[in-house]
RNA sequence: GCUGGCGUAGCUCAAUAGGCAGAGCAACUGACUUGUAAUCAGUAGGUUGGGGGUUCAAUUCCUCUCGCCAGCUCCA
């Protein structure tokens, strides 16, 4: 039998015989290399360590160090985790599907007679424990579909019997370690022994495939690290995430709330909470302006015709308020875009007037379905930095790259990082060849232009045009969606927007919708997590507190409060006869960024001591040199 | 919307196998006049989310409803 050809990485090329597996041929680089491959990439498809190779190829070993080694390990976790529950729990349980996921892995279980409980996680974990110490062997088996089918039904495990059934391949590959087999695709780590750090972590309800008809399954999330120190740093962000839910923060900070009064998905700005979102709306005006848009207003309702002509009403209808008065009915505005084109409508336009760009703080309500209510992230009634701009096919390109230079200078100021993916048309979708390449090609160009990596998300498109999505990263790495731009091809013809060309003759325009921090309240709950509450001094709702040592100094501190007050500056004055260590904290638990100390010596000085909320004293100095600095660290952000 | 869980003072949480609802912080009053993360004492605060039912008696059990939380599905 001839000897197979395998190329490693390095270049260097081993020849084997068929039926080497990748373990033996790190083995015969090094006994290290063995023990730490869990996998191998063979001709660029991800297989078991313990594969009989039967090609010759190019053959790289995935080591604890490989970006791939933590999902397979997740992935081969959930294997683990559901052989542990199945000897727990034997035939009450079925098992279905076990996948990895972004932080790590879960699986889903059905059962009519055991219910999990958070009680079981340290049960099946020392069950685990002891599956991983037994150090099994994980093996692959390839079955025939039916011989598979005959034999999950007879262990009475439905939903196996039910994927193999939606398989169109005749054979199957199963895995099998101790007493535990499950239909997988793989690849897996050779032995059971490689599980070292794993944590049981949430229980949830979930669809049998996702679909709300189907029975509801229990799945147990849980995450696995390559060694006890990763997962420990894991478990301390989460902490660290939970601390600074905006939701507690927003309630501490006293920035907004939530009435049962009111409504769900209602926020309540506060004093606080509505000065940041002035602060964020002062400056998005400004960075509009600055760059070319107009700002304009349209009106809360508009008349139930028109949502019927935009298409609203037909595909967005149980999403929308409506009201009626007079025999005549309204609907409450869910976008913004329908004001803008009336606006554009209200006149001729020429060629030479293109691109129009009108910008709205638009507040919008949309009825949300109760169950996805979260906090500021996903509410009711929200204003969207929004703007839709209007332009000659031939000028998408350029305002779309205005638009991502807009998006990243935006991001930059809030110091986000952040990803972006391009959607392409969908299956359903209308308007010609011609234009989705026109637009598509619009928004790629201006996504090679940024210099930024992308994804593709093939097909992902809105039926009327392609769109980019850009995903903020906060300070703990999580990802959440704000900006859009969207290419709309529909609504300039079914409200019949024109332009007079060079030509002389009526051309219909393209229309962008775009949103760079998307809702302003989505944006302000990422910025209170991002920021664990403690905003820039820009964005501060209090920039400084005014804290007396004794009542001695109370008129003093009550004048320097008012200074700075008709300086500008966001400040409060704390005159209670409490001791300074207390009013200390109360700032401080307030993250407010200065507090300007006054007792005798500055009194007499005619100064104020400033601390920074780290613990930080600066020199005391004049109340107009305070002034001054704060305007200028302020500035600095921006 | 669906599945599961939870609603007790402004906040964080006790209590009850159905029998007078309690603490810390916050609030208020008073004393203390204080130099960089919590001074002491006192007072007040509740139709136990709301409606209906079972019971001599319901915060507790049943039921409907509203809201919240986790997830699913959907989204700025």
């Amino acid at each position: 039998m001839s000897l197979l050809e395998i190329e490693l990485p390095d270049g260097t090329k081993k020849e084997v015989a068929p039926g080497t597996t990748p373990y033996d041929v790190a083995a015969s680089i090094g006994e290290g290399l063995a023990r730490q491959s869990i996998a191998a990439r063979f001709n660029g498809r991800l297989i078991d360590v313990t594969r009989p190779l039967e090609d010759s190829g190019s053959l790289s070993l995935i080591t604890q160090n490989s970006p791939e080694a933590l999902e397979i390990i997740r992935h081969s976790c959930a294997h683990l985790m559901a052989q542990a529950v199945k000897e727990l729990y034997g035939d009450e349980v079925q098992v279905t599907i076990g996948p990895a996921i972004k932080d790590g892995f879960y699986y889903d279980f059905y059962s009519t007679t055991k219910k999990f409980v958070p009680e079981d996680f340290p049960v099946i974990e020392k069950k685990m424990a002891e599956l991983a110490k037994a150090d099994l062997p994980v093996t692959r088996e390839v079955m025939s579909r039916d011989d598979a089918i005959a034999m999950f039904r007879g262990m009475g495990e439905s939903y196996k019997v039910e994927l193999i059934e939606d398989l169109q391949e005749p054979t199957v590959s199963l895995y099998r370690q101790g007493n535990f087999v499950d239909l997988c695709r793989g690849p897996h780590v050779p032995r059971t022994g490689v599980h070292k750090a794993f944590k049981l972590t949430s229980l949830a309800g979930a669809y049998w495939r996702g679909d709300e008809h189907n029975a509801m399954l229990q799945r147990v999330y849980a995450t696995a690290f390559l060694n006890k120190k990763d997962l420990k740093v894991h478990l301390e962000r989460l902490e660290e995430a939970r601390k600074r839910d905006h939701r507690k923060l927003g309630r501490e900070l006293d920035l907004f709330s939530f009435s049962e009064e009111a409504g769900g998905g209602l926020v309540l700005w506060h004093p606080k909470g509505a000065m940041l979102r002035t602060i964020i709306e002062d400056f998005e005006r400004k960075e509009h302006l600055k760059r070319g848009y107009d700002i304009v207003v349209g009106p809360q309702i508009l008349k139930t015709e028109l949502w019927k002509m935009s298409g609203h009403y037909e595909n967005y209808r149980e999403n929308m308020y409506f009201t009626e008065v007079d025999e005549q009915g309204y609907g409450i505005k869910p976008m913004n875009c329908l004001a803008h084109m009336l606006i554009y409508k209200s006149k001729p336009r020429s060629y030479r007037n293109l691109p129009v760009r009108y910008f709205e703080l638009g507040t919008v309500h949309r009825h949300e379905k109760s169950g996805v209510l979260h906090g500021l992230l996903r509410v009711r009634g929200f204003t969207q930095d929004d703007a839709h701009i209007i332009c000659r096919p031939d000028q998408i390109d350029e305002e779309v790259k205005g638009v991502m230079r807009f998006v990243q200078d935006v991001a930059g100021i809030f110091g986000f990082q952040y990803t972006m993916e391009l959607s392409t048309r969908p299956e359903k979708s209308i308007g010609s060849d011609g234009d989705w390449e026109q637009a598509t090609n619009a928004l790629r160009s201006a996504l090679e232009d940024s210099g930024q990596p992308y994804d593709i998300n093939e097909g992902d498109g809105a039926f009327y045009g392609p769109k980019i999505d850009v995903k903020l990263k906060d300070a703990l790495d999580r990802e959440w969606q704000c900006a859009t731009i969207q290419c709309d091809f529909t609504l300039p013809e079914r409200f019949d927007l024109t332009y007079v060309g060079t030509d002389g003759e009526k051309h219909r325009p393209v229309m962008l919708h775009r949103v760079i921090v998307g809702s302003i309240e989505r944006f302000i709950g990422v910025l209170i997590e991002h920021y664990a509450g403690s905003f820039p001094l820009w964005l501060s709702p209090v920039q400084a507190i005014v804290v007396n040592v004794t009542d001695n100094q109370a008129d003093y501190a009550q004048h320097v409060y008012e200074q700075l007050r008709a300086a500008g500056i966001r400040v409060e004055v704390d005159l209670r006869n409490e001791k300074l260590g207390f009013k200390i904290r109360e700032a401080q638990v307030a993250k407010i960024p200065y507090m300007l100390v006054i007792g005798d010596r500055e009194m007499a000085e005619e100064t104020v001591a400033p601390r920074y909320r780290d613990g930080k004293n600066l020199d005391s100095m004049k109340v107009d040199e305070f002034v001054d600095f704060v305007k200028s660290e302020a500035a600095a952000f921006k």
